[in-house]
DNA sequence: TTTAGCACTCTTCTTTATAGATTGCTAAAG
DNA sequence: CTTTAGCAATCTATAAAGAAGAGTGCTAAA
């Protein structure tokens, strides 16, 4: 962490303006511009003075030597942490939102909505990441005969999360045998779905042979349970939007590790940690892809933990004032949705 | 249809060597490119003559005086339909496809592994419908309580399709009331889903009012089953690849319009009434936004009966003798796939 | 009917010129 | 010591002009 450069109010205020107004237009902001802008009663020469300083402090640039400046990543941070006003939300939109994220649905339904509602409000991308389960308890398993030799499989795992799985089986298995299976796996209701499962890889040859192939038909779908680390995009498209037209390739290289998932999955995962809304800005790592996009996060949580990320992706550019309200509002009530299972 | 002009042998075998090397290069094709790229004994003024006599016909195009030709939709469609030589698969890449494919999963775990499939082989973007279920048969209907007033129900329709969804009751329901509602219901199986809802509806105020509730959420659920039509795509991004990198505007459109899937998909349900292989050419529609890119599909069929649409979408410059066969043949192993349910 | 030759057209690339924006510096003013 | 007016210098963006190249269409000859 580089320490705070020490800056005049007077230069705060410009670098202020001059942020504000380069996210509005999307272009180089000159000393005229800004005393014009609004009513500094100040000589565009001084506030040339100004921008020079900054400029020797890492926070503006300029694309070359006649057109104004722009802020760079250090500009963009020291705007976000030090002279941002934040435009909070009304309470009707406030209401609005919660309406839309309906509790009645299992936990990755609610993750999708939630990813789809924070894109169309902000315009941006919305990513949100699945829950982490800590524990994946069984609740309740049971064979339900769909034909002589095909079983459907049931699992309900914690609250709400139900998975089927049909199983084909090489031989015959009579209800009687499927109902003897589903008590003998009784015993493992409340238990953890891994332990569930080395219990049952130890004692696959000590019980009956006759139920090895079913027991091994559940111990293989309690392997491929555990999720896998993953999330929820939506409003990709809205990235055209902001592309200045130019970069197709940018936009190229985002849509792939869109796909790819893996990196991002990373960086969200390291946002899990923070406490609350996180802002992470694309130049900062050395990712390229990431380069002039910023990503906006906040944890939400189930029981007071936090078991999950939800954020958005955009331009740099973007309207943070408006936009970090949002992901913090969304996340508090996506949390309030997940606990009300 | 326009009738086919006729063209003599000599022109044809100028107009496929054109094209097929503007497939390859995508640059406009001169008549000096074509004298050398092949062995045609012929001078450029001949083949110039030819060329005029091709774009009076409306198959060729010049997108300005000094620059080769290009062909126009006429000239693509004349190309495919008449001038083209398929290059078949090998046997081993078959066999490979097959493989990919298991069959152990439902319909639409197939569905979206088809579409991987044909986006990954092809390089381009993979497209296919969900099998059209024309008859819901109910199989199998439960109640597995979770907690005192939280039930789940489990409804498996025709061979393996199985849906979950947990019923929020307004008061607790007793195993032994679950059971008879089971059983109740169970004079249903084997019937088609509509039918099932409309007499829950009517005895519902005949059979016992305690059982309201539960009836009432099991006709919700039947009530939302019937899946809308809707596809799968995959490989979205492949499509950065082809577009000629001026048009990013086409680019999103494109993209929106697999988001809004209404115009795509009454394109694919047309799809489905032909025969084999279908080779919509985007200029051929109103359509805008498909404007140079082709959409090459062919039918899936269960039981004899086509019930959805498998294809890929791509810029119209496509390799149509590579594509051709393995969109005819991943719809096979598709169709196998989903038979052997 | 085919072909060689050539003028013509149009794009593309390079060069040159011009106008406009913004800065940095200097010297004067507060 | 800070602020400001003024001005030269720098660089972009745009247009204009010229040169090179590609490909055509036409004409006349084979």
């Amino acid at each position: 962490m580089s320490k705070q450069p020490a800056i005049n109010d007077r230069a705060q205020q410009i670098l202020k303006i001059l942020i504000e107004r380069y996210i509005r237009e999307g272009e180089p902001v000159g000393s005229r511009a800004i005393v014009d802008g609004c009513g500094l009663s100040l000589s565009s020469a001084t506030v040339r003075n100004v921008m020079s300083e900054l400029e020797d402090l890492g926070l503006l640039k300029s694309p070359h030597t006649s057109a104004g400046r722009i802020p760079t990543t250090r500009g963009y941070r020291f705007f976000i942490d030090s002279l941002l006003t934040m435009t909070p939300l009304s309470e009707e939109k406030l209401k609005d939102f919660a309406k839309e994220l309906d509790p009645v649905q299992d936990s990755k339904a609610l993750v999708a909505s939630a990813s789809q509602l924070i894109s169309r409000i902000t315009h941006l991308t919305g990513l949100v990441t699945l829950p982490r389960q800590e524990k994946l308890i069984l609740r309740q398993l049971e064979f339900l005969p769909l034909s002589q030799r095909r079983v459907l499989v049931i699992l309900v795992v914690n609250e709400r999360e139900v998975q089927n799985r049909i199983l084909e089986l090489p031989r015959e298995f009579s209800r009687t045998e499927l109902q003897m299976a589903a008590h003998y796996l009784n015993r493992y209701i409340g238990k953890d779905l891994y332990k569930v499962r080395n219990e049952l890889l130890a004692g696959l040859k000590t019980t009956k042979e006759k139920m090895d192939d079913l027991m091994q038909g559940v111990i293989d779908i309690l392997d491929t349970q555990p999720q896998e680390k993953d999330y929820v995009v939506c409003g990709q498209n809205n990235l055209f939007n902001q592309t200045e037209d130019h970069d197709v390739k940018k936009l190229h290289s985002l849509f792939e590790a869109f796909n790819e998932k893996r990196d991002l999955l990373q960086i969200l995962e390291h946002c899990l940690q923070a406490d609350g809304v996180q802002i992470f800005l694309g130049g900062e790592s050395g990712c390229d892809v990431l380069n002039d996009y910023s990503l906006i996060t906040a944890p939400y949580s189930v029981g007071g933990k936090p078991v999950g990320v939800l954020g958005v992706i955009g331009s740099a550019r973007m309207p943070y004032d408006q936009v970090i309200p949002v992901v913090d509002v969304t996340a508090k009530i996506l949390s309030s949705a997940l606990n009300q299972n």
